[in-house]
DNA sequence: GAAGCGTTATACTAT
DNA sequence: ATAACGCTTC
């Protein structure tokens, strides 16, 4: 292993077994170089965690602009922008910021960006991308138009999942609901009529939802043959990876894509924990159906972790009904078995591994060598309020968005309202906000800018039906006059709306250092839409924003959110009944089954030291699903630890009263942000 | 009829 | 912390 691949990957690199393997090029094994050269047609790479997949994707990146394919040319596929920026970073390093210009982000990066050069093909004028959050919020004035009087009718963010799920599995809705839910064929009906009117509201508000993005491209670039040819002949490679969580949606923009251009695919089918956003991780293996002439690749030698860490994530796999036909190898010498404690309460368990981390850093450890790794996030809630207690700096991937705090809210549809006539929520919002406005005067205000197709015809008709009401026109102005500078627009529209929030919110003070933090945000962006669409596509935590500078932090992060990436020492915290296969997954073998594979992808993202703990209690009213022996009646084990073997792990439990901290102060998810951070 | 206040339930993963 | 809901007030 080479000077360059340990200063790439930041490893220490001192226990591998053999020195010579790596080839003189780009650091890869035998099995990675094949990869990363192929160069006969589409490709699958099967890579299991921490193979050495994102290394191989550089690689071949760097192998590319090497043989003098145009950095343009090639698409980088990612699965969060986070991993795109880690990767273009690495990339830089190999190969010289001048020739890293390369489209590398999400599908939703990509396809957004894609349609916005060409807004003509696309009737993408004026459009304005959503949350979940809203999309719920505009589900919910449908729900009320369509539901009877004290009709029983689905949630309006089931609604939403329904129509979500049918998009991304690029299913109609009425053949969805009859193939996969148990809805009556009239209630079907009129869920499918809900469906309908949804997306005429979106199209009538110029909304364009998450799902929306991946359709209206994938729809264009299938049915219009001159889009198509204008897309496909931007890129002669595609790169994607994450593969196992890409859903048949995706798919379809990669099949519009392919041919001339090449698809790299890398993924891993023990990995796919994304089944709740249409992916199906079988999908990997229909590939070369779909592409008979494409080839599979494997990567077997897991470069990441010790032996004893690879022990405990073989063992799980092997305990499913599923053949996953997967072992890692671990090419390390070095065996660290995983240990696992077993506390009280999540208090108990909380300031253990605080009092741990302190220790840690104070014989030398750098925090951002420890992760903590939680199921949910309203699980980690013990710890983070430890973490804030001593002082720990950590931020949170996956924890509550910046962009969902209400105050943040309601700014921002100040900021929406004052650039779209048409976006209903932003208008209601905001003008609901005001005193003796509520939402039928809201409505009624909104319909009378309907028609209005320029914003100052449309602004003026409002002007006149709030005759003697001033104030709320001038925030409409204000806004407008500072547009092109969105820093100052965020600030003086703060400004302005500082009396009506102070009132609204008890505690003001504290929120009004949000404010000042998406001043500072928006400072980096050249236009105040453009600002939104950023941090609408990608969420960014309280945490994260709030530590956009500093580097060494202790990351608390989601399963989910955790995928790709790895970490010297990883906590992975409620590892008990009711976590591990959450609750919400009793019973459908499917979602057990992902269940299982989360909690796999969490054992397999530590590097030197897995340290797993739980609580004596089962998380939720779990107790019902479980008997004693913490089985289903039927018999079968539906808590993944129930059968560990005890050569696999040491396992200890701690005493309650062994470390001297204060009382447990939980703060609850939406705290964060609030009173609690205090360093 | 609409606004606004007080009470209550709420709890999975995410582009 | 927030939203939904029911109840009171204008």
């Amino acid at each position: 292993m080479g000077r360059l691949a340990r200063r790439l990957t930041g490893r220490r690199g001192d226990d591998f077994t053999d020195e010579t393997e790596m080839t003189e090029l780009f650091e890869l094994n035998a099995e990675q170089e094949l990869a990363a050269k192929y160069n006969q047609g589409h490709v699958l790479v099967l890579a299991g965690a921490g193979t050495g997949k994102t290394r191989t994707i550089i690689a071949r990146a760097a192998y590319l602009i090497r043989q003098g394919v145009d950095p343009n040319r090639i698409l980088l596929l990612t699965f969060t922008r986070r991993a795109a920026r880690e990767m273009t970073e690495r990339l830089v390093k190999i190969v010289g910021r001048d020739r890293v210009s390369l489209m590398a982000g999400t599908f939703h990066h990509f396809c957004l960006y894609t349609m916005r050069r060409m807004p003509g093909r696309f009737g993408l004028e004026k459009t304005t991308v959503i949350d979940r959050d809203d999309q719920i919020q505009l589900m919910k004035l449908i729900r009320a138009e369509f539901r009877q009087k004290g009709e029983q009718f689905p949630q309006a963010s089931e609604l939403v999942r329904l129509c979500s799920y049918a998009r991304n599995t690029t299913q109609p809705v009425p053949e969805y609901l009859s193939r996969y839910t148990d809805y009556e064929s009239e209630m079907a009906d009129r869920i499918c009529e809900v469906a309908v009117a949804f997306d005429r509201r979106k199209r009538k508000n110029g909304y364009l939802d998450y799902d929306d993005i991946l359709h209206v491209f994938a729809k264009r670039l299938h049915e219009d043959p001159s889009t198509r040819d204008q897309v496909r002949v931007l890129y002669d490679h595609v790169l994607v990876d994450e593969m196992q969580d890409t859903n048949p949606l995706q798919w379809l923009i990669l099949d519009g894509l392919r041919d001339p251009a090449q698809l790299f695919c890398v993924g891993d089918d023990a990995q796919s924990i994304y089944a709740f956003r249409g992916a199906d991780f079988r999908n990997v293996h229909s590939f070369t159906d779909r592409i008979p002439d494409a080839v599979t690749l494997r990567l077997e030698q897991n470069y990441r972790s010790t032996q004893g860490i690879l022990d405990l994530s073989n063992w799980l796999l092997r305990e499913s009904p599923i053949g996953y036909n997967k072992i890692l190898r671990a090419h390390r010498r070095a065996v660290s078995k995983p240990r696992l404690f077993n506390f009280d309460s999540d208090f108990d368990e909380a300031r253990w591994i605080v009092d741990d981390l302190i220790e840690r850093h104070e014989t030398g450890a750098p925090w951002q060598d420890h992760t903590i790794i939680t199921r949910t996030g309203f699980g980690a809630r013990a710890v983070e309020s430890f973490m804030v207690e001593k002082k720990i700096p950590y931020r949170f991937i996956g924890g509550v968005s910046l962009l969902q705090a209400a105050h943040v809210k309601d700014l921002l549809c100040l900021i929406r309202a004052s650039a779209n006539q048409h976006d209903e929520l932003a208008w209601v919002r905001y003008l609901t906000m005001w005193p003796g406005i509520g939402d039928v005067t809201a409505a009624r205000l909104i319909r009378t800018m309907r028609n209005q197709t320029h914003m100052d015809d449309a602004v003026n008709a409002l002007k006149e039906e709030l005759k003697g009401r001033r104030g709320i026109i001038k925030g409409i102005y204000l806004v407008q006059e500072y547009w092109d500078d969105p820093a100052e627009t965020i600030r003086q529209a703060g400004r302005f709306l500082e009396s009506l929030l102070e009132k609204r919110y008890t505690n003001w003070k504290v929120r009004k250092k949000d404010l000042d933090l998406l001043t500072r945000l928006a400072g980096r962006h050249r236009s105040l839409m453009a600002f939104i669409e950023t941090y609408t596509l990608d969420p960014i935590s309280t945490t994260e924003s709030e530590r956009l500078e500093e580097e060494d932090l202790v990351t608390l992060t989601t399963a989910h959110s955790a995928k790709g990436t790895e970490s010297t020492v990883c906590y992975l915290i409620r590892v008990e009944p009711g976590m591990y296969p959450h609750i919400r997954s009793l019973g459908v073998q499917d979602q057990e089954e992902e269940e299982r594979r989360t909690l796999y992808v969490a054992m397999t993202r530590a590097r030197d030291e897995l340290i797993i703990t739980r609580t004596h209690r089962p998380y939720g009213p779990v107790q019902m699903h479980y008997s004693a022996t913490g089985t289903h009646s039927a018999g079968e084990t539906v808590y993944f630890l129930q059968t560990l073997p005890e050569k696999l792990i040491d396992t200890d439990f701690v005493d309650p009263d062994s470390t001297g901290f204060d009382d447990y102060d939980p703060i609850t998810p939406w705290r964060r942000g609030g009173d609690g951070i205090s360093f």
